[in-house]
DNA sequence: AAAGTCAATGAGTTTGGAGTCAGTGAAATG
DNA sequence: CATTTCACTGACTCCAAACTCATTGACTTT
């Protein structure tokens, strides 16, 4: 049975986390625990009350977040879908949280270590599945005689740029505006 | 004619930018005044009296950067090559400053708006060029129907990823080790 | 060659963010 | 109920980096 006071100090440390999230998401990591406190209604001493640094904090709120992704990727996999499918229902996953995302491809060589191996980890889990789904195709034959590893980069690396890149496209969300696009020419692109 | 003193001054100056080229492709962005100036072998002052700010400093880097790797693309369309020189000559263009070239993709976010712009300019002059070499293959009926900026991004897309993920792959030069493999799949991916 | 200019210096100032800590009051304990 | 614990506070310290400026002496001008 958890005390009034655990279940505050729990309350508080997701207090932070989500306001972390939503600065970070909107700012870049270069924003302040000040920013943060303010956001999440608290005051700066507390931020160190939960978090002994601010790497730490960084390094929680990713892992938190590479497990929340991770989750939904696992989720695909129970199906067993088309190649469409899978990228749209991929792209569907990042919108959710593009805005976080886009600034943590963006500015991860700039993270704490420990940082990068949330986010390989990410990867790696887009790409089990991904394989998993080409491999179904590539015994179909419709799939050129490509290695997995180009196939797997060239289709995080559009994205990736399209996501890096989005001031030279639009405003509001890369992916929503040409999600299709990217899905139908990706697929012409590794197709025979 | 130019007096003593402004010979000197124009080499001070080049002296803290190559300085600063240096240390931004060894360090990123984050890098100090006080290491460039350590390294360019100035006091910390100097600095300031050819730059008015940090920022100043790293648009005159980019804006030499820009022209220079501009120029080594212009050479390239003089000629008449095919794909695969093309795609080569552009990797061993980059090859040339790839850990400048590096930090620049990955910390373009967080640098001064107008670094941005330099930063479009060396894409559109790569991109021309990318038209002109695939045009002539499209007329040939080699490459797939596929619009001109997927390919272009696509390639672009694959390459960054590679750069920005370096520590995913080697310690040395990724475009190096890569090369190959990247334009050879690269192509088959483009080719029908 | 005297007077004036100015590139370069480096110690000093300013700014802003990370992290600290004594104090407070509500919750837990006995 | 009295005592202890502890989440939370916010003013404070510390530090590092950008930027300033009085001073110097070599170069330029007259």
């Amino acid at each position: 049975m958890k005390t009034k006071r655990q279940i505050q100090k729990e309350a508080t440390r997701k207090l932070i986390l989500d306001a972390a999230y939503q600065v970070y998401a909107n700012e870049g990591f270069s924003a302040t625990t000040n920013q943060i406190a303010k956001v999440a209604n608290v005051s700066h001493g507390t931020i160190f009350v939960h978090f002994p640094t601010v790497d730490n904090l960084i390094i929680c709120l990713l892992e938190r977040f590479g497990s929340e992704i991770n989750e939904h990727l696992h989720l695909l996999s129970e199906k067993d879908e088309s190649l469409e499918t899978f990228l749209a229902a991929h792209i569907n996953i990042l919108i959710c949280y593009e805005d976080f995302y886009k600034r943590l491809i963006s500015e991860i060589n700039s993270l704490p270590q420990e940082a990068k191996y949330v986010f390989i980890n990410i990867q790696s889990v887009v790409s089990l599945h991904l394989n998993q789904v080409i491999e179904r195709d590539k015994e179909q034959k419709v799939i050129k005689e490509i290695p997995m590893h180009i196939i797997f980069n060239s289709w995080l690396g559009l994205i990736h740029y399209y996501l890096t890149n989005n001031y030279l496209f639009a405003a509001g969300s890369v992916l929503m505006d040409h999600k299709d696009e990217l899905i139908l020419n990706y697929i012409k692109l590794i197709r025979k």
